[in-house]
DNA sequence: TGCGCTGAGACGTCGGATGTCTCAGCTCAT
DNA sequence: ATGAGCTGAGACATCCGACGTCTCAGCGCA
C-alpha cells in the first residue's frame, strides 16, 4: 500500500478510535509527517482527500482541525459523487428518493412547528405567477429540506439532500417548462403542508409519494 | 480558491460534461499539470482526492483512468464516511435503513428467482448452532445483501450496503451476544425467505420491518 | 482603550531529482 | 513459428528544499 493510503488509514484511526475528537487540532505538517513516517508532500495528499470529504477542515496561516463531522457535514460529500451519475441512474436516484422523502414526510406531520409551516407557506406564495427556473429549483430544494428537517433524523435529513443535489434537480426542473407542471407541483406542494398542518401522517406520505411519482412519471416519459 | 480545489473543480467538470467518458485514461501527469496550469505536486493532489472517492483510478507505472462510475462504485465510499460516525448517530443510521430496507425488500419479492431463494436458504443452514461473531455479521451482511441485489436498483442497493458499514454492522453485534437474539435473528431471516417465496411483497416488508426495529429496539436498550 | 502594525507560525505552491512499477516489444531458445 | 524471459521507455511514487501567502496574537502608538 502507497504512503499516501497508510497515512490516510492512520488519520482515519486516529479519529475513530478517539485520539482525535471533533474540533482537534492536527499536528503540523512537518510534525505529522515526521510521525507518520512519510514526507510532507504525501501526507498533503492524504489530508487533501480528507478534505474533500469534510473530514479535515484546512485553514490556511492557521492550521488544520477535525470537523465537526456532523451527518449533515459528512453526507454533504455525497451530493458531490452524485453529481458524476450519469442520466441513466437518475431514475434509480429517484426511485430511492421515492422511497425515503414519503417517510420522512410522515415523520413530520407529528414534530413540524406551526411556525415552520407557516414560513414554508408564505414561501410559497411569494412565488410569482411565472418564476424563473432558478427561483423554481431554489424553492423546491428549500421546500423538501424544511419539511424533512423537521423528521428528526439528520441522517435522513443529509441524506435527501445528497439525492436531490443541485445538479440533478436542475437538471430536472430545466425540461420541465410546461406551464401545467410547474402548477401542478405547487399544488402539490400546498396539499403536503396542509396535510401536516392537520397533523396527517399518512395523507402527508401519500401526497408526497404522489408528488415524486408524478416526477418520476414525467422523466420517465422523456429521457 | 486554492488551485488545488480549481483542479478538482476542472477535472470533475471535463468528466461530467463528458469530454472524459469512463474508462478513459487522463493525459500524464505533468502535461495535465501544465494544461491545468498548476505544479504537478498539487495537480497530484487533486487526483489523489478524486481516487479516494474513486472517480479516478490511478495505477502505478500505467496511468490514470476514470472509473466505471458506477452506483456502486461511486456509494461505496460512502461506507468510509460512515465509519467516522460516532455511537450516537448509529440510531439514526439504523432509522434510514428502517426506511430503506422493508422497501427494497418488498421490490425484491417480485423480482428474487428461485435459485437466489435456495442459496440464501442454504446459507443460513450452513450456519452451525454457535457461529463466531465474524461468522454472524458475515452471514448477515451476505444476507441482506443478496436480498437487496434483487430490488434491481443499485443505487438503492450500494446505499444499504453504505449505512450497514462492517465497522456499524460488528459493533451491534459485538454485544449482541444473547443466545435468544441470535436464533430470534436467524428465525426471522427465514420467515423472510418464507414471504419471497410466497411472492407476499406486504409480508416481506413487515417481516423486514420487525427485523430491523428488533434490532432497533435491543439498540436503544441498550445505548 | 482601541486601532493598526508586525512578526512568528502554518498552510500553499513550486521545481527538480530519484525510486518503483507496468507494459510493450525484442531476443532467443525450443 | 512460438513461447518465455529480458529490457527499456514511460508513468506514477516519494522526497527535499525553497519561497509565497495567509492567519492570528501581541506589541506599540494615538
Amino acid at each position: 500500500m502507497a504512503v499516501t493510503d497508510e497515512a490516510i488509514e492512520k488519520i482515519k484511526g486516529m479519529i475513530v478510535s478517539g485520539a482525535l475528537r471533533p474540533g482537534d487540532r492536527l499536528p503540523k505538517e512537518s510534525e505529522l509527517a515526521s510521525e507518520l513516517g512519510l514526507s510532507r508532500n504525501s501526507l498533503r495528499e492524504a489530508v487533501r482527500a480528507l478534505s474533500l470529504i469534510r473530514i479535515l477542515d484546512v485553514r490556511q496561516g492557521d492550521g488544520t482541525y477535525v470537523t465537526s463531522l456532523d451527518p449533515q457535514l459528512l453526507l454533504e460529500a455525497m451530493s458531490f459523487v452524485v453529481d458524476f451519475h450519469r442520466d441513466d441512474t437518475v431514475l434509480e436516484f429517484l426511485a430511492v428518493r421515492r422511497i425515503l422523502e414519503p417517510a420522512a414526510t410522515a415523520m413530520a406531520a407529528s414534530r413540524i412547528s406551526e411556525q415552520q409551516i407557516d414560513a414554508l407557506s408564505a414561501q410559497l406564495d411569494k412565488l410569482g405567477d411565472s418564476p424563473s427556473v432558478e427561483e423554481l429549483v431554489a424553492c423546491d430544494l428549500d421546500f423538501h429540506r424544511g419539511i424533512v428537517q423537521s423528521s428528526g433524523n439528520s441522517v435522513l435529513c443529509s441524506l435527501l439532500d445528497g439525492l436531490s443535489g443541485p445538479t440533478t434537480r436542475a437538471r430536472i426542473w430545466r425540461g420541465l417548462t410546461q406551464e401545467d407542471a410547474v402548477s401542478r407541483t405547487l399544488h402539490e406542494h400546498r396539499a403536503i403542508l396542509a396535510a401536516l398542518r392537520d397533523r396527517d401522517g399518512e395523507a402527508a406520505r401519500s401526497w408526497a409519494t404522489v408528488h415524486i411519482a408524478s416526477v418520476e412519471q414525467w422523466l420517465r416519459s422523456t429521457l
